[in-house]
DNA sequence: GGGGTAGTACTACGTCCCGTAGAGAGGTAA
DNA sequence: TTACCTCTCTACGGGACGTAGTACTACCCC
């Protein structure tokens, strides 16, 4: 999986936040604070897309992004790409559960408990 | 955190699996498939302590380099930068959870059951 | 002590990614 | 018709990284 530039989170952070899909014009008008061009905006969904981020829709002549994958998805993949990258994943399992703050650790535990009992 | 690209990966891979300091010469000899120029080789040591990643003390005229943090360490630290990507880190995990194959669930059960030990 | 060798620092070039955007074409509404 | 919206295509500049050359210094062997 590729990563994402800082214009390109941003924009996937507002997509995600949102549930529906929405036009490059929304999405722009979302990011006013950048005041960036029309067409910076469609550029960066058109990547988007051709990475695999978003799918688009046709509605009219404009199209609709949303996004492929949710983000919990994402960072969960992020996560299982960076342990692909150790000889060791126990080791790094360990470390990684020892770094995570109680209540983190806590939600994990539960998410384990559950995963067992199914 | 800086990412690494391919080439500063493979030489942290061969610092990270060695215990001892290398030097430049050394880290080449051990990449020989890729038949690099001795400044190449250089230039990325330099590069990669210049960023953080090693750390370098002299033997002689030359340099000795070793890694800053261990490569658990650089693991766990880049599902942790996953992590906080997110504005749910509780879905994220529990996701996470649910992605991580049975025998490694069991490893994180294991550290965190250990972790409440303490 | 002079030449090869090893090591350093500095500089550089090509490529790819990404932020950014303009140009041009083709609909659409007033 | 005119103004506008949206799309696609193309492009440029900066930064990271792979790759390496050059120039300088120090050491070893004959």
């Amino acid at each position: 999986m590729k990563g994402l530039g800082e214009l390109e989170r941003s924009i996937m952070d507002i997509l995600w936040a949102e549930n529906a899909p929405l036009t490059a014009r929304e999405v722009g008008r979302m990011i006013e604070d950048r005041d960036l061009a029309p067409t910076t905006v469609m550029t960066v969904l058109d990547r988007l897309s051709r990475k695999g981020f978003l799918t688009r829709t046709r509605d009219g002549r404009a199209w609709r992004y949303q996004p492929a994958a949710s983000r919990d998805a994402y960072v969960a993949e992020l996560m299982l790409e960076a342990l692909d990258m150790t000889g060791d994943r126990d080791a790094a399992l360990t470390r990684f559960a020892q770094a995570v703050s109680g209540s983190e650790a806590e939600i994990l535990r539960k998410a384990l408990t559950e995963l067992e009992e199914e």
